[in-house]
DNA sequence: CGGCGGGCAATG
DNA sequence: CATTGCCCGCCG
């Protein structure tokens, strides 16, 4: 029921209209939890104002906090990626299933010397649809221009490569971590993240890894880190045992 | 060096 | 608000 979670009240065009998030629809993970192993979302320390969104093609935990994702999360396997959606569709929006005092805004991002990151990258939504809900600021983060075209993007499609070659499903976790003196962005104080992470766990091979990187420019791909280290970084439950890594 | 994928801003 | 052109980094 996850894309029916957001467009059941009104589907008729396939094409991404923008009132499909008019309405606000209260949604939980429990109508999308296809994007997590075994349906169970990671295990998150309770703060105010954290909402679950789900969409066609990813589920989103929000916080009104930061005004923006606490983790962004994937279903990804070699059919969908090569259905991908070549034609990306540059509408982004703020959510209006999020209340206002809890959203980010488009000014929010306008002239702030950040872009919005995509968590849930485009380039892997497979369907008009998916890829007009992909540009939800819901699933945004303000990061550095030159590391979101640069080592991040790079990563992405490292991983969209991985997903090609893999004979399942592949989970994919992805999501903002902030520290004390983290600056924000905009009227409504958007947070900037110090680092970005990105879990992959392949559910044939039951392995995990995750990248992990310093929202700032200058920063390089490096060697993926193990599953038990970023959780001890980002103090996350990601809800997944993977088989023990070499 | 051209194409592509991550974006931006100016223009009607 | 949609269209258009542009910048940048990476890769083959």
């Amino acid at each position: 029921m996850g894309a029916a979670g957001i467009a059941s009240a009104r589907t008729p065009n396939p094409v991404f209209e923008k009132d499909y998030f008019r309405v606000p629809q209260p949604t939980s993970f429990a109508q999308c939890p296809q994007f997590f192993v075994g349906g169970k979302p990671p295990a998150i320390p309770p703060r105010p104002m954290q909402r679950e969104l789900c969409y066609e093609a990813f589920a989103v935990l929000h916080s009104g906090e930061t005004r923006t994702p606490v983790y962004v999360a994937q279903r990804l396997n070699r059919r969908v990626l090569e259905q991908a959606d070549k034609k990306r569709a540059d509408k982004f929006f703020a959510d209006a299933r999020l209340p206002t005092a809890e959203r980010a805004e488009l000014e929010d991002y306008k002239r702030s010397g950040y872009s919005r990151g995509h968590m849930a990258p485009a380039g892997d939504m497979s369907t008009p649809t998916a890829m007009a809900q992909s540009f939800s600021l819901a699933n945004m983060v303000p990061q550095n221009i030159q590391h979101n075209g640069g080592a991040w993007s790079k990563i992405e499609q490292d991983t969209r490569r991985y997903v090609l070659r893999a004979k399942g499903d592949v989970y994919v976790i992805t999501g903002p971590v902030y520290t004390r003196t983290s600056p924000s962005i905009g009227g409504n104080e958007v947070r900037v993240p110090a680092y970005l992470y990105k879990l992959v766990y392949d559910s044939t091979t039951q392995r995990a890894w995750a990248h992990w990187q310093a929202n700032r420019e200058g920063e390089q791909v490096g060697a993926p880190i193990t599953y038990q280290e970023l959780q001890k970084r980002t103090g996350i439950d990601f809800s997944i045992r993977p088989a023990p890594q070499h």
